[in-house]
DNA sequence: TTGCTTATGATACATTCGTATGAATAGTGT
DNA sequence: ACACTATTCATACGAATGTATCATAAGCAA
């Protein structure tokens, strides 16, 4: 493998960062829709209104470029989910499951109100089957989002583990396909029915969920 | 469009047979592991040790290899679903709503048995975001499927239209995440948390289903 | 301005892609 | 044996892919 560019100081300057922001934003949106393999650099590029040499001069790779765009908005999202985390806990007493799921999914819905693409993008990123998106996903996971199931363990500590654990895939199963907000449900209950609003969707899935923690063995 | 080979009776030859059969086997592992944009055609004749001529011969393109995969199984699976079905109603009383996930869910699951790729192409498949593949997914769904949703709407009658499809959606998110078998689990619960077989998976996931179903609003 | 670093642009390269073609082979009914 | 059809094979085609190259432009420090 050859070295790429020296670019220790790629962030500091700022004018040609439009580029690069442009570049991540167009990604973002297109690997929501397509998926890594569905989409390709040129396409990219001509919905940032770039030129096709920003990428390898700005990311290397297109697997780089996809990692950034990952990275871009899931260091923020932890640092937001601990918050809330924090928060809870200084309340004192222990807090309900509805109130745990709450402070563990609310700010990856809520990502939809500035920015819906990022929203299904980790929803359809998390099930990609592409090795290389899947190699990320589980750095994510391992680095930034180990704390879901931690968090979830701590509070359905009465369950077993063989039980835990298939609930938390359960659960996965649930957060993910909510998030990536395929339309499947569209097709069934008609148009009008709208899913990609966070406060309403987590209205609905909370207690389905806690329901669902809480179910007789 | 041209059109393609005359080819009425391509199935009633018994020679070549193998050849075709071959080539479905090999493209429904490798479309359930990489995803149907994450495999070329040539790695999939060469999987199936047949010529790269076989693919345009016996079904013209991709993409019409992508939907034999999926018919060739799909179609027993309603035929099976629609048995249990049958039975339950045979039964006289209304069946509760575990005896009628069981039935809804156990043929997806028991395709694991015979064939394992086939129930994770499908958990995947059906959040593909490939326009060609959610297209498919689409048209099989409404067509092979439309009895589960129909099927959990009369069971659950009591329930609200808003409510009854968001559980609804929560369900396809379990049970699309559970046929997928992604593994996300094992790399959270250690390598020894079995996911792929059919009747424990069952054993765990339909209480947390209707217990989700039976939550209070 | 001059000098230097960073960014953009047009273009080229080697692969790989899906699909098409037509000759060679194998199987079947007569 | 024959003719005929179904299948297999090697190969070719144009288009699209990810990445690299290098000349030019732009911003900033001196």
């Amino acid at each position: 493998m050859k070295k790429r560019r020296k670019q220790k100081a790629a962030v500091k300057r700022r004018p040609g960062l439009a580029s690069r922001e442009r570049l991540l934003d167009a990604a973002e949106k297109l690997f929501a829709r397509y998926g890594f393999n569905g989409v390709s650099v040129r396409q990219i590029v001509h919905a940032a209104k770039v030129n096709l040499g920003a990428v390898p001069y700005h990311f290397g790779t297109k697997e780089e470029l996809f990692k950034a765009v990952i990275y871009r908005r899931a260091l923020p999202l932890r640092v937001e989910r601990e918050a809330r985390l924090q928060r809870l806990a200084e309340g004192g007493k222990k807090p309900s499951l509805e109130e745990l799921l709450w402070a563990l999914l609310e700010p990856a819905f809520r990502a939809s109100r500035e920015n819906e693409s990022f929203r299904r993008l980790l929803g359809r990123a998390s099930t990609d089957p592409t090795p290389e998106v899947r190699k990320l996903m589980a750095e994510i996971y391992s680095t930034e989002f180990m704390v879901v199931p931690k968090e979830l363990r701590k509070a359905n500590a009465n369950l077993a583990d063989d039980v835990f654990y298939w609930r938390l895939n359960c659960f996965y199963g649930v957060m993910l396909f909510v998030l990536a907000d395929t339309g499947k449900i569209q097709t069934i209950a008609g148009k009008g029915f709208d899913t990609s609003r966070p406060e309403v969707a987590l209205k609905y899935v909370i207690p389905f969920l806690a329901a669902g923690f809480r179910a007789e063995v």
